[in-house]
DNA sequence: TCATGCGCTGACCGGGCGTTCAGCGCCCTG
DNA sequence: CAGGGCGCTGAACGCCCGGTCAGCGCATGA
């Protein structure tokens, strides 16, 4: 039983094909220089078209950043397990990461760009940023109640490990030749977790 | 002896006014919304007179940008005492950096957009944010040889640093009553040279 | 095969912004 | 006090880009 007609899946499919276009341009331009005639090119429709499927430039960046980072959130939250140790969850969230950006080199830009929105544009960017740090959050709170690390002001805590690792993630995509992902998941698991001094 | 004209001294005085101006402007309104109109409006002169500094957008705000930063870097590297343990070498620049971010808070937004250019602009700004990097990676090699911390790929190392302090000043500079600066200097430190495991 | 309409097109519009430059007035000098 | 020039001004210019819409052609169904 197709609980969508086929009307639907051609809009789904041209919906998809704008936001991928969209995506692509603005890691080549940039978010700024990213013109609707470039994406439209890119998308291989006319302007036009793209003004059929949404409203207006903003609605397509924050609908298409809006995709990238659910599908991000789902491949961390597929990877964390209910009942393991503090180490194998920050672990297990930083490969998925990693290999999501890696699967995704496109996205690295327009995650840069919308992680500190300028003007307005915060309708569903920021949250969603906000978001990511809350989970770890609630991941090291969870662990700080088990004894399994410090009380050290989780938010506070979280954004310095997000934004480092983010840091080391963005590297990775500029990089011609990243070291293996396992060699960064160490570093960074290793020094957050027994620190650096011999 | 004065070794710089009249003129001279009014002509400083009026590209630091403008570079303020854009400054202020850049941060209230975000980098690609601040114009030039505004520019001139903040700074109390009309349009044209920028153009008689600067030779274009770009110019003033990689000017202004290349005087805050170089300021920065001044300012952590007068902290850093030639023979300091690892550990007050750390908490110098951390100490410093926060310093700098309290008394020029207009600077953050210009230091967000920067760091990762968009289209061209990469003359003078990139490479400066690549030098903290490397001021970073640089104390934490000699660190090293001295055996006061564990041997990690020190440039991996540093972006981790900078990165999750420069996102904790971020939120400190948007926040309306940051906790005390020792605080969070005390979370950074501690963090990453004990790291957080009980 | 023809009529219908729906989706797509892309030339066009309007506004905004960076940049220019002709002129104005103030200051300085003789 | 008169003349000149230098610094500043802001109206005007032209480009660029987001957004629109009249019309075209293709698929669909009779």
């Amino acid at each position: 039983m197709p609980a969508r007609s086929k009307e639907e899946v051609v809009q789904e499919y041209r919906v998809h094909s704008i936001e991928d276009a969209a995506m692509r341009v603005i890691a080549r331009r940039g978010m700024s220089a990213a013109t609707m005639q470039e994406i439209a090119e890119e998308a291989g429709v006319a302007k036009g078209t793209i003004y059929l499927y949404f409203r207006d430039r903003d609605e397509l960046v924050d609908k298409t950043f809006e995709r990238a980072i659910t599908a991000l959130h789902a491949r961390v939250e597929a990877a964390l397990g209910v009942e393991q140790p503090f180490e194998e969850k920050l672990r297990a969230i930083l490969t998925a990461e990693f290999k999501f950006f890696r699967e995704h080199r496109e996205f690295f830009r327009l995650y840069i760009s919308l992680r500190h929105p300028e003007g307005r544009q915060k309708r569903t960017c920021e949250p969603r940023y906000r978001a990511r740090i809350e989970r770890m959050s609630a991941v090291l709170q969870q662990a700080m109640e088990r004894g399994e690390i410090r009380r050290i002001d989780p938010t506070r805590l979280a954004l310095f490990i997000i934004e480092g690792s983010d840091a080391i993630i963005i590297e990775r995509v500029l990089e011609d030749a990243p070291p293996p992902e396992e060699a960064d998941v160490d570093l960074i698991a290793g020094a957050i977790l027994e620190g650096i001094r011999t």
